[in-house]
DNA sequence: GGCGATTAGTAAGCATGCCTTATTATCTGA
DNA sequence: TCAGATAATAAGGCATGCTTACTAATCGCC
């Protein structure tokens, strides 16, 4: 008896899979020589997905506290990879946008994250990469869905 | 148009998951009253399913430098829930024991754990959980040989 | 019009995780 | 016996993300 309970198996996968991810990409990130965090890659991914937002729908939608993303934008800003504009409607907000410059950087971030992705599942089967594409988003629905106002009460 | 290109989903969706699993294993045990941080736990669920080992030989295991593992041992031990032996056979190596106490810790940890889990797997039917199980599985073995360096070989 | 409540962004500071580089003691093998 | 490897550790650094608290602007409502 190892006290190899199947829990306790599964609870280690998620937490090791949820942190070597970071780490691989993390320094993937860092090799590219692209001077940038994962985090401030995430945020220009999103910037890109969502351009012209106000910076606290960005932050719900990246699941971020607002503090913790306008730590993200503060550096890519003074990199000149975003811009932040007053919303002309609102003179407390403020729409981030893509730079010009970061289109080619972006690319570049795509490149490196679907390495990471492609040593992760290498020897998967297409129908196997496109199910775990699947739960993981059921998962992350999960995730975001079961917490409220985010102290819940 | 909007940008909306696979890699980047699939690439996000990666990071996503690995952020938020991490943030919710992290919240669920602090709100559990353990004091114990999620290093500290993975780190006591290890030594639980490799009783005696060498803290070299934890690391590896865990996926973490020595000298990580020495933080989280330190903690661990002045809390009284491991203890470090001398190797008899090597005066330099210690041999990590759980102790007696952290036996109940440990039971909370997995409580702990498997809640999240089955939050985070809601409306998944059991070979669903299964199926993610395998496919994180094989991920994280292939994420961890493909580490030349440190990861082992 | 004006006052209180809310909201957008930000400042400051903290804990955690994990790393890197270097040090000390010990072991091993030629 | 002595060089080189190895086990644990010391010290320090950086990124993430949080919380609490503050300012400015807007909104709701009378």
């Amino acid at each position: 008896m190892l006290t190899n309970r199947p829990e306790e198996t599964f609870g280690l996968l998620l937490a090791d899979g949820a942190r070597l991810l970071r780490l691989r990409i993390d320094r993937a990130l860092e090799e590219a020589g692209l001077g940038l965090t994962p985090g401030e890659a995430r945020t220009l991914a999103y910037v890109a997905l969502s351009p012209a937002s106000r910076q606290t729908a960005l932050a719900a939608q990246m699941n971020v506290e607002p503090m913790t993303l306008v730590a993200f934008l503060d550096r890519l800003e003074s990199r000149h990879l975003v811009v932040r504009e007053q919303d002309p409607t609102d003179r407390r907000a403020k729409i981030v946008r893509l730079a010009p410059e970061a289109q080619p950087i972006l690319e570049r971030v795509h490149g490196v994250t679907r390495k990471v992705q492609e040593r992760a599942l290498q020897n998967f089967r297409p129908e196997e990469v496109e199910m775990l594409q699947a739960l993981l988003k059921r998962m992350r629905a999960n995730i975001t869905a079961s917490e409220p106002g985010r102290g819940q009460e």
